[in-house]
DNA sequence: ATGGTTGAATGTCAA
C-alpha cells in the first residue's frame, strides 16, 4: 500500500488541488493536517466520491487533522483520549488494513521563550506517552504528519543559521529522538541521504521553492514490521508548484503489505 | 533583515 501525508494549510482553500492529486496518485492512505475546518462542514462527500473513507478531528479556524483511506478505518481515536492534556485537534488514530495509522499536527512552537514553545515540548512528551501506553513497537504502526522539527543538518537549508531556532532546536530534537527510539524508522531517510530534500517552503521567502530554501519537517515513521516492508519513500515537490499551493507538499511511502 | 504571504474569518491571529 501507498501512504501519504500533507499539511493543507486550510483544506477548503486546497480542496480542488487535493482531489486532483488523489485521483492522480491514488494513495491507500492520506493523513491531512491543518484542515482548519470544523467537522460539521468538512467536505466528506468529495473524498467519498473518490472512494475514500474519511475520519476527522477538526476545530474552528486552526489545527485540525483528517485521515483518508481506501477501505474501512477502524479503532478510531480522536486526540489523546484522556484529561491529562489540553485537547486541541492535532491527532487522529485509526487502523487500516491491520496497520495502526497515527496522523499528527505537532505544534509549531512559534518563538523561543514563549508558552507556545513550551507547549510544543510538552505535546511531544505527551505523544511519547501516548505511544508507550497504547501501542507496541513490534506491531504494524505508522506515525505521519507535520512534525514541525528538522531532525538533522540535512533537513533544513542553511543549518548553521537555523541551529537553535524554532523547528531546529536541541530541546525539540531530543524529544523527537526519544519518540523515535521507542521503535520507529524515518521511512524517507531509510532510502535517501543528503541535504536538499524538503517538504516545506515558506510563503514569505521570495522564490523559496525555486531556490529550494526549505525544511524537511513532514515525516512518515514506522515500526520495524512496516519499515522492513517499505520499498520506497519520496517527496512530491512538483505539487508545491501547483495552482494555489499549500506551503507544504506531499510525502509518500510504498509498503509491500 | 523582526520583513515577507496565506487562510479563516471579516479583525487579527497563527504559521
Amino acid at each position: 500500500m501507498v501512504v501519504a501525508t500533507y499539511n493543507a494549510a486550510g483544506l477548503r482553500a486546497r480542496l480542488p488541488g487535493v482531489l486532483d492529486w488523489l485521483a492522480e496518485n491514488e494513495p491507500d492512505v492520506l493523513g491531512i493536517q491543518e484542515t482548519k475546518v470544523v467537522d460539521d462542514i468538512f467536505p466528506m462527500a468529495e473524498f467519498e466520491e473518490l472512494g475514500y473513507s474519511v475520519v476527522v478531528n477538526g476545530q474552528k479556524s486552526w489545527n485540525g487533522v483528517a485521515l483518508l483511506a481506501r477501505g474501512p478505518i477502524t479503532s478510531l481515536r480522536r486526540g489523546f483520549q484522556d484529561d491529562l492534556f489540553p485537547e486541541d485537534a492535532r491527532i487522529i488514530t485509526g487502523e487500516v488494513n491491520g496497520v495502526t495509522i497515527i496522523n499528527t499536527y505537532v505544534p509549531n512552537g512559534t518563538a523561543l521563550g514563549t508558552d507556545k514553545f513550551e507547549y510544543k515540548l510538552r505535546w511531544l512528551e505527551r505523544f511519547a506517552k501516548y505511544l508507550g501506553d497504547n501501542f507496541r513497537p513490534d506491531q504494524p504502526l505508522i506515525w505521519m504528519g507535520d512534525i514541525n522539527i528538522a531532525p538533522t543538518d540535512n533537513d533544513v537549508f542553511d543549518p548553521k543559521r537555523h541551529w537553535g531556532k524554532v523547528g531546529f532546536h536541541p530541546d525539540e530534537i531530543s524529544r523527537l529522538e526519544k519518540i523515535v527510539n521507542w521503535g520507529l524508522v524515518d521511512l524517507f531517510r531509510m532510502h535517501t541521504e543528503g541535504p536538499g530534500n524538503y517538504t516545506y517552503w515558506e510563503f514569505t521567502i521570495p522564490g523559496s521553492v525555486q531556490r529550494n530554501l526549505g525544511w524537511r519537517i513532514d515525516h512518515i515513521y514506522a515500526t520495524k514490521p512496516v519499515a522492513e516492508a517499505c520499498i520506497r519513500s519520496w517527496i512530491d515537490k512538483d505539487a508545491r508548484s501547483a495552482e494555489r499551493p499549500s506551503d507544504h507538499t506531499y510525502v509518500l511511502a510504498k509498503i509491500d503489505i
